[in-house]
DNA sequence: TATGAATGAGAATTCATTCAT
DNA sequence: CATGAATGAATTCTCATTCAT
């Protein structure tokens, strides 16, 4: 199922919704969420929201994926600005975390609401989300072209390990009122681990030899 | 546990609705089960279950408590075994996601439901989670105290990180079908990257001079 | 229906059950009332309940029946013990509103609860009902026969009107938390009222000639 | 009226539902009417239903409310026809039972399902039932400032005792299926009682010399 | 007799979606 | 395009009653 297009709508409508949608899902949660409060949120009227979109699905998936595609426009933007694999993995740590910072609600959604059920990780073949984890697995293959990063390190590892590190910081950020910890400086720490973890040339394994 | 004290009535049917509710939560999604499909799953009545359990929620609640209980004391014993702190680390990996492989369901649940935003990790504060977290924590500090971990490596950062990578990983093999990575070598994978990452005297800083 | 007959069953324990029911049923109305509540209440199991009364209805008519046996022999006694019948009726006033008085709960439940719906009024032939009512109408009569009733007065109209005033003022009397007129002193206006009504050679008649 | 303010809907929808609620809850009772066969009586959808009223307590309320406004404002209407207080006494008895005649179903659950102890007669400020009751208590007090009723007569009492006399007469009248006496004729007979009972100048007391 | 765990029919209410205006 | 009243399917939970112990 993918999202209405906005055939001959105006955009600013399809926009005020999605940004309604955001802060109603934001504070329900997808399945506590009425539409007609998105609907009230937006200023239309309940049945608006059908002429821009499926369904209330609908709603959800067409905020992961136009978020995901600035998400990841942005974040290539950013490490396209080093030519250090190395440096990208802190670059991609560091423009992950701002976009949080920036986009609190949005950001929860995507990790909690989109992540949330089978409902949308089985049937929703999620695309965007691979495609952001490639930008991590292409830097490490780049990295060890360049005899940077080991050979035995599995890009297809690391990419789900690096997420997942920078994920969950985000979503304590997220969740969290008072906060311990800036978020640029987890994600500065989070950087050094991996980049620490995953490069060339650093002696003896880490693991010992059990 | 919950509400109620189990008195009289058989723990042999409070397990069966809860191995029931397992299944029915991982193959529909929470909000998408249905307590009736619950009860048949179980072999008793709907109303039976609110003999055991307050509502639906409470259902959640319980597998989630009862199932972190089983997580903390399995991955304590476990980490026991070994005294080498950064031995720990590969060792809490490899318990974490032995236990994933072995409980398929419960650990969709615990990922995936229990993160649902508002109800569950906002109002329900997760004390179970964050004394698992603190297991890392723990280690990290021991190692630091030994010498073996970086002073400038904050715990609290490690912990989130290292369970987020490992919980990524873990919500990949449990949803894709057909796996590439044997769990246990993503494990390995995923301590090593953070052994290495963390563990004092390897040579220059990481992220470069930036 | 008919109430369960203690074939060889303890009394104690049904009028336990009973004076249980009085109190659940004044406190949240039959319709609220929990059967299991009226067990605690009276420190049975809730299948003990059933071994003495049929099903929840039956208690309900149980104490209206036995209730009203007492009050029918009550005021019986009472009346009985005049001659005259204005005096009679000042008699059963007084009787009347001083068992209410002495019985609150039960008063409320025969006046509440058992006149309140279809189900009792329309389905449940009230013969106990009609039986008090009819201890007025026989007085009317008798005093009729006496010449010191006019014969115009309709038996069947004075009493329901009596009782009905009656019942009217104890429902105030039972409902109101803060009492402003001695239920002994209402009993004796009422009574008065009905005298002066309906007794003999008192001049012009009421209405004037409209 | 209740929390929905008509705005838009139409208020003949309104008074659909308030009509087939009174079909319903004078065939069934309340508590055993189904909402969705007051639904279906009134011909709209079950969720149409919560789109006038809040909740099945709230149309009987309403119809309470609704109903004692109609019966105020005809039985003001009917005694201000009349100057002389006794013969209003006669007035309010006539216009009393000649509602209930006309409106059966209406007066059956007024009578009887108000009267719902905890729900509605405790926990519901039964504001216009007493609003009624002092329209009987201002014609006594009218008539006692005229020398016409007896002054030792409390309008308390007699505005309970005669509303008492009336209503429990219209609940035979309504529960009965063949009738003996015209209610008219009930009407006048009851209010000569009252009338003579409580007028002054009667000669000797009521009760004897007890 | 007494128990109380188990039953399962039953009902109010919600809310995504539609469609006449 | 926009509206929002109307729809009605769908679901949790309750509680009178039963019956194996």
């Amino acid at each position: 199922m993918t999202h209405n297009s906005l055939k001959n709508k105006k955009p600013e409508k399809y926009h005020n919704i999605q940004e309604a949608a955001v802060r109603v899902f934001a504070r329900r949660g997808f399945y506590q969420a009425r539409v007609s409060e998105i609907a009230r949120e937006a200023g239309v009227a309940d049945g608006t929201i059908y002429l821009y979109f499926e369904n209330k699905d609908d709603i959800l998936i067409s905020l992961f994926e136009d978020g995901m595609k600035k998400v990841i426009d942005n974040v290539r933007a950013e490490i396209d600005k080093e030519t250090d694999p190395l440096k990208k993995i802190q670059r991609f740590a560091r423009a992950h975390l701002a976009l949080v910072e920036n986009n609190k609600d949005m950001a929860e959604i995507i990790q909690v609401e989109l992540r949330q059920s089978s409902k949308f990780m089985k049937e929703y073949r999620n695309e965007k989300f691979l495609e952001y984890l490639d930008i991590i697995a292409g830097i490490v293959r780049e990295g060890q072209a360049l005899g940077l990063i080991r050979e035995d390190v599995e890009p297809g590892i690391v990419k789900r390990a690096f997420f997942g590190a920078l994920d969950e910081m985000s979503r304590f950020w997220v969740l969290s009122t008072r906060r311990k910890y800036n978020i640029q400086t987890a994600a500065d720490q989070i950087s050094e681990f991996f980049i620490r973890g995953i490069r060339a040339g650093s002696g003896v394994p880490a693991g010992g030899r059990n």
